[in-house]
DNA sequence: TATTGTTATACTCTATAACTATA
DNA sequence: TATAGTTATAGAGTATAACAATA
């Protein structure tokens, strides 16, 4: 199995991402947004989030770090922040109507473009690669640290 | 076709990619390598490179941006810069025994890693997931940038 | 003059640590 | 006292531009 020369996996997943992202940066641009603004807005589409702090672990940032985009989002409508009545501390971030459209357009115009990609891959193939894409980021970070770091015990 | 719903690709290779990238650096650490010097090592595997910007571009950086690299790396022996007779601006850089030595334990011990992360993948999901990660990762960045922008005159 | 390697500077992004308010 | 949100500061990482050597 481990005779089978391959780059390592890290190497094809950074290239991949740097192009990916590279793409989506004037769709971004066009719609006035920037990635962290969209990560939050896709984030809220599944519903909203308890705390400012939840929502920044749900995108994998810093508390702090998303502080000046949840002040641009709500400035442009995009999303609420509501104190929460039970614990004045925390604000429950809801996306609105418009964020929700905003996004919606963006994620479709993303992905088109993602799927122009992908049919230089074979169908099955390309299914394959997305279910695996999905079940590998769908996994917990402490599951996929755990099982990088476990390395020996293949079972 | 575009009314499965699923995150980004963008999204989910960013998400893995980080998690990758955090398995590798204690590996690289006990090796007392950085990233930077990793891919440098790994992209003169193959073969020496003409020039040191010939080089940086192979692994994505900028000519300035690998230099502190290289000098360190010079310095533990692990890869050697030779004037180009022919050119003397340029130096052809080539990997030392030590170096590939190196290299190849690394390699070994990332990989190992990383096979037992895919091991929550069926194997055909596996194997099709691999291929269609080097099928991607192999196109040169100018053909990704032209097929993610092309998006619409899908052939 | 044009280009490689090098260095130095400026800029962006990120992480850390204080501060305010609520509990 | 502990925590959420906010702000400010410091640090790492990156890009840009200038410089010396060679063509």
């Amino acid at each position: 199995m481990s005779d089978v020369v391959r780059p390592d996996l890290a190497a094809m997943t950074v290239r991949l991402s740097r192009a990916l992202m590279a793409a989506e940066e004037p769709v971004l641009a066009a719609h006035g947004i920037t990635m962290w603004a969209y990560a939050v807005l896709t984030a809220l589409v599944g519903g909203p989030a308890s705390s400012q702090q939840v929502l920044a672990e749900r995108i994998g940032a810093d508390k702090t770090r998303i502080i000046p985009t949840l002040d641009a989002l709500q400035q442009q409508g995009l999303l609420d922040r509501v104190p929460d009545p039970e614990d004045r501390r925390l604000r429950t971030v809801t996306i609105t109507p418009a964020g929700r459209q905003l996004q919606q357009a963006v994620c479709a115009q993303i992905q088109r473009q993602e799927e122009a990609m992908l049919t230089v891959l074979p169908p099955a193939r390309r299914r394959e690669f997305l279910a695996a894409l999905q079940q590998l980021s769908a996994l917990p970070s402490a599951d996929l640290v755990d099982r990088l770091r476990g390395a020996g015990h293949v079972g």
